[in-house]
DNA sequence: CCAAAAGTGTTATTGCTACACCCATGA
DNA sequence: TCATGGGTGTAGCAATAACACTTTTGG
């Protein structure tokens, strides 16, 4: 996968095996024990953070690549993953400039590749939990780190606004699905949700409203059992209420007048 | 700009000038008196309708090539037109039979053209006064109608669902947004604005509680001038607060818990 | 003065916020 | 029995929905 020749044809030919013009680029928010992180990938050379990206087979149904690509850097499946928005404003997207740049990295010298010409940035926001990802970098990059949310450093490109997009749209989702589905075991306790929806909102949330508001929405329901945690009182266990979330995906929010 | 031999031109080299893979579907919902359409283009040949479309140049960025089509179409600038979603996931997006049925139509033997290949769809909502448009057919149709949006019939491709997901990314913005910016004239009575996101919404809505939400959202406000219109009370007329929408635009709708 | 259109008021209900308070548990 | 974390109640306020009511206007 990292050898120089596989890399070499990868440049040279790989429009034939990929859509060129379009990169998908995830932006992957991973969470565990109440901090909200985000991979970046480092570009080859130390220059600089990125977001990791992929490319579209050219008959693989758009969905389909955005998750394989998501599987691909961290071997996870079925995780929430939604696509929130096509970029192909910035200037630095415009210009053939930024793959001239990884090109000398690389010590190449190639003129001319499908990765040179202008490309569109189909963008994803995904939620996993961190500490159950094992990180592959790609052709491009040699390392990696979970980057805390509030300390986000220049990325490549317009990046930066690609990930503000992307959290923003990640707590516009908290309200109208249930998000934490793969970061929560399938029965939790309510400390546990109401943590995890702090954390990513970035902001305290009263515990009882919180618990009111959820199960009102028909988002999770309480179950008979308890959870005993040592030396404090047992909280009970939860779940999520997968129908009701789905006629809810159907809708949308419903807002009246 | 319709003559048989740009047309060929355009089928067999148009890719020097676009972005081949993408193209932009904008859905152009027009309003006037009361009444909801969709823009439809009839395909060469008269066997179905579909959407107006167009293509990305290459050193074009995109919001402005969604601009330079929707004026295109409709001859209208400076419109309410948002993208709302990249699609590439339908099966008939992924054959190549649907543009080589177009070229049969057009009495083609073209065997290759960039036009024939995968296209992703990167697609807009707008919003215009349809009684204010001038519509311009492109290469490929040559007759349009506005269909209302409660009769829309079988579409090309996928785009009986791109449709679906427009309107209902219209409904939604409609609570974020003054959407009747270009529909509505610079000062409007309450009936007017009323009747609009009525019709929009497809529903009843309760004057006075239209009335009130819309000022205590700080979206309208009241003017001390009143409309005379014949027979009837003299309505006061309203304005857009156009700052206040922008600063909700920048933070996208707060819901607290 | 009447019909139609526009605008106003009022109430019941719901939901939200912000607290203060009580319970369970094991050290 | 105490510290800690978990769960409950409620009062006050704000938003909502439904509906009845009043005002304005030209004919």
């Amino acid at each position: 996968m990292n050898s120089r020749e596989e890399l070499d044809d990868f440049v040279k030919n790989g429009h034939q095996q990929y859509l060129p013009h379009l990169s998908i680029d995830p932006v992957i928010f991973g969470y565990h024990d109440q901090q909200l992180k985000i991979l970046l990938l480092e570009w080859i050379g130390h220059n600089g953070w990125g977001l990791p990206g992929g490319f579209i087979q050219r008959r693989e149904p758009l969905s389909q690549a955005a998750n394989r690509i998501l599987k691909e850097r961290t071997g996870l499946d079925d995780v929430f993953l939604q696509q929130f928005h096509t970029f192909g404003d910035s200037p630095y997207r415009l210009e053939d400039q930024s793959a001239r740049e990884l090109s000398e990295k690389l010590g190449h010298q190639i003129q001319d590749s499908w990765l040179f010409e202008r490309t569109l940035s189909i963008s994803y926001v995904a939620l996993v939990d961190y500490s159950k990802v094992i990180v592959t970098t790609d052709f491009f990059t040699e390392g990696y780190q979970w980057c805390d949310i509030r300390e986000i450093p220049p990325l490549l490109f317009d990046q930066n606004e690609v990930v503000e997009k992307a959290l923003a749209t990640l707590r516009r989702q908290l309200f109208h699905e249930p998000i934490g589905y793969n970061l929560l075991a399938e029965k939790f306790t309510l400390p546990e949700i109401h943590a995890l929806y702090e954390t990513i909102l970035g902001k305290k949330l009263d515990q009882w409203n919180f618990a009111k508001k959820l199960v009102n929405l028909g988002i999770i329901k309480r179950l008979a059992e308890k959870r005993s945690i040592g030396a404090h009182r047992s909280p009970f266990l939860y779940q999520f209420e997968k129908e009701t979330y789905e006629a809810a995906l159907e809708q949308g929010i419903v807002q009246t007048y």
